[in-house]
DNA sequence: CTGGCTAAACTTTTT
DNA sequence: GTTTAGCCAG
């Protein structure tokens, strides 16, 4: 008979109710049938991650089969995160066995990365060829771009929408189940006019995707909805599983929900976690209401277990974020506490510029350090990832290591981009992207030659042999001659990956050298590619898991620092959630930055980006650090010329909530003349500039 | 037809 | 500051 287990003493009421809901602690598998729905509304810092792998860790000591779990959580980051802590609180119980059982948690990833799977287990059943590829945003809009151009959208009259805008657009209709009318209206009202031709265009979009049998990240939730709207998958898909816990519940869309619910129409089984008041993500379509109405989606309704207790925050700074989210339009009532009183209330830093706030942290975070916190126990967090460039620059003059969250991805590098092109036309040759790309590689061969290729190739039953007798340009004949040889060895069945890789690399070096200047630093991230690659099991698991699982890391500098290397952390808002650390520096919080300028057409876009800020804040636990430049530097306005702007402290945080802050102004010197400086209202022009774009 | 050039437009958050 | 459309010489 098992003890009483102790794993769960140093749960409080609400998290062991969450946890053990519909459990049954037997001695011997299996569990009876899974409970009813459960829905647990987890505050920031209340132990959310926590109490879920509790959750599932109990299951598993239970008699839980762990193959049967599927766990879906935000990022693979996360999903990593969650095994590792499941695994933990087993072994307590279990000991060694422990790390067998959570190693069969085979299906702990994100919505799109198990859709991937389950996509490519079913393809044959419902038409689709299991070699696809996946498109990640880039490639998704550069195809865009092509249907574009063929349809004559980008010489129209009137500026059509950017690539960037219309895949955006197609990726709202799709995820959020709306009709393209209602989604220009509500959130693109600035290209109503274009809805026809965006219709036209989303249609032959869809068209081309097809015929070159690639998937776009849209697609791996549609596809995966379309294959629960059949009865027989439906029910043979979702009996795979008996339980399907769901993380960040709030920051799903509506596609997503209508999964879920196919999955397991009766609920039972059936967790999901969140917190209305972190939802950041409904510029994905994400959409609140999933996690509001998820108790009476079935019919049995959820139980609802609120955590309010928080774990990570001093009392003060509780108290400074708790007045940010009260002042929310719509709040769904929840009032953190906690029990670690402390003296330092949050600290309201305001700083001349830009310049100054990157050398107030750099001294802070040193100042830290000596105190005896490490580098990697705080965190700078900001907006948009550009914000931390002058901080980039001053943590490099002073040589304090950094590693930076959010933003421009290793992938996203041209050279990069090349080697996944060559890789992936090699595992997909009906992929155009892929091949217009990589046969432009070749010197001699541009737009027009890589164009009769492809069509050379599409119309051919073999597309190989197509690549095979194609004949290029005289001029170009040679060094066509050795891609045409690499892509033999690349179609040869008996090449084990990662040799594929060399392959690619080894054709592709010489390119690197011709084309680019800098090759020798785009050649370190080359083979920082191939030693990535050898962690993978095969080419198409190293496209797709990368495509849908980038590194975070950006690879401008030398490098990630070593891993037992002390580094600070740089993150977006966004890629900081989740997260939290000792000390916690919030850059720009300034009206404009925060709330963006790019975000205040709608009172629900000013509404998110308070809850932004929300969660910036409550990332802190002991000491939080909002900085406010008052003066920026602004280039390239239409109205005239480069100029200074000053900037009000953001608007979340009202005079009255000032009493909350301890106010601190450096250098020093500045202090009574900041105060005359001040002005109440923010002034920034590029506000109305941005607006303008679209009038 | 390719590839280098200039002029002009654009600039959030991410699976 | 960065990407893209368009032009033109070879």
């Amino acid at each position: 008979m098992l003890a009483q287990p102790s794993y769960l003493d140093a749960l409080n009421p609400e998290q062991r109710r969450a946890v053990e809901h519909g459990v049954f602690s037997r001695e011997s598998a299996p569990q009876p049938a899974p409970a009813g729905p459960l829905l647990v509304i987890a505050g920031a810092g209340s132990g959310k991650t926590n109490t879920l792998a509790h959750r599932v860790a109990h299951l598993i000591v239970n008699g839980a089969d762990p193959r049967r779990i599927l766990l879906m959580t935000f990022s693979r980051r996360a999903a990593a995160e969650m095994s590792r802590r499941v695994e933990r609180i087993s072994r307590q119980v279990m000991g060694d066995k422990a790390g067998i059982m959570t190693d069969a948690l085979a299906w702990a990833g994100t919505f799109h990365g198990i859709g991937a799977r389950l996509l490519r287990d079913y393809a044959e059943q419902i038409g689709l060829d299991p070699a696809f590829t996946i498109h990640d945003r880039e490639d998704s809009a550069d195809l865009m771009n092509l249907v574009r151009h063929e349809l004559g959208l980008s010489k129209t009259e009137n500026r059509f929408p950017t690539k960037g805008t219309c895949l955006t657009i197609y990726s709202r209709c799709v995820n959020a189940e709306t009709d393209i009318d209602q989604v220009l209206g509500a959130n693109f009202p600035w290209c109503a006019g274009w809805a026809s031709e965006l219709r036209h265009l989303f249609e032959h979009y869809v068209e081309a995707k097809q015929q070159q049998n690639v998937l776009d990240y849209d697609d791996l939730l549609a596809f995966w909805a379309d294959l629960m709207a059949e009865p027989t998958l439906a029910e043979e898909i979702g009996a795979r599983f008996d339980y399907l816990l769901v993380d960040e519940y709030q920051d799903t869309n509506s596609l997503q929900a209508q999964i879920l619910l196919a999955m397991k129409p009766t609920g039972l089984g059936v967790t999901v976690v969140g917190d209305d008041a972190q939802s950041i993500y409904s510029f994905r379509g994400a959409t609140v209401r999933n996690i509001l109405d998820f108790p009476q989606r079935f019919a049995q309704p959820a139980r609802v277990v609120t955590l309010e207790r928080n774990y990570r925050s001093t009392q003060p700074i509780l108290e400074a974020s708790n007045a940010v989210i009260a002042a929310a339009r719509e709040r769904h009532a929840k009032n953190l506490f906690t029990d670690k009183a402390a003296s330092q209330r949050a600290q309201l830093v305001l700083v001349p510029d830009e310049a100054q706030q990157a050398r107030w942290v750099a001294d802070q975070v040193l100042r830290q350090r000596e105190a005896g916190a490490t580098l990697k126990s705080q965190a700078v967090l900001f907006r948009a990832s550009h914000h931390s460039a002058p901080l980039e620059l001053e943590l490099a003059r002073r040589n304090i290591p950094f590693v930076k969250f959010g933003g421009l991805k290793f992938l996203e590098a041209s050279h990069i981009k090349d080697v996944m092109a060559l890789l992936r036309f090699a595992q997909n040759p009906r992929s155009r992207m892929a091949g217009f790309r990589a046969v432009q590689l070749v010197p001699g061969v541009g737009a027009a030659t890589a164009t009769r290729l492809l069509d050379a190739m599409s119309e051919a039953s073999d597309p190989h042999a197509a690549l095979q007798s194609f004949e290029p340009p005289a001029q170009a004949s040679e060094e066509w001659s050795q891609l045409a040889a690499l892509y033999a060895r690349l179609n040869d069945a008996g090449l084990a990956w990662p040799a594929d890789m060399e392959l690619a690399r080894s054709w592709y070096l010489p390119q690197l050298e011709r084309l680019h200047d800098d090759a020798q630093v785009r050649k370190l991230d080359v083979e920082q590619l191939a030693r990535l690659a050898a962690g993978y099991g095969s080419r198409e698991r190293f496209l797709t898991e990368l495509t849908l699982d980038p590194p975070e890391v950006t690879s401008d500098q030398s490098g990630p620092p070593l891993r037992d290397e002390d580094y600070l952390i740089l993150s977006t808002i966004h890629s900081a959630k989740g997260q939290e650390w000792k000390a916690v520096h919030v850059l720009n919080c300034v009206d404009g930055c925060i709330p963006s300028d790019m975000a205040t057409g709608t009172s629900e876009e000013i509404e998110e980006e308070r809850r932004l800020l929300y969660v910036a804040m409550t990332r802190a636990k002991e000491q939080l650090h909002l900085i406010v430049p008052q003066r920026f530097y602004v280039s390239q306005q239409s109205g005239g010329g480069d100029r200074h702007v000053y900037a009000g402290r953001t608007r979340f945080i009202t005079e009255a909530m000032t009493a909350q802050f301890e106010q601190v102004t450096w250098p020093a010197a500045m202090a009574v003349h900041a105060s005359e400086r001040l002005p109440q209202a923010p002034v920034m022009q590029v506000r109305a500039r941005a607006r303008s774009l679209w009038k």
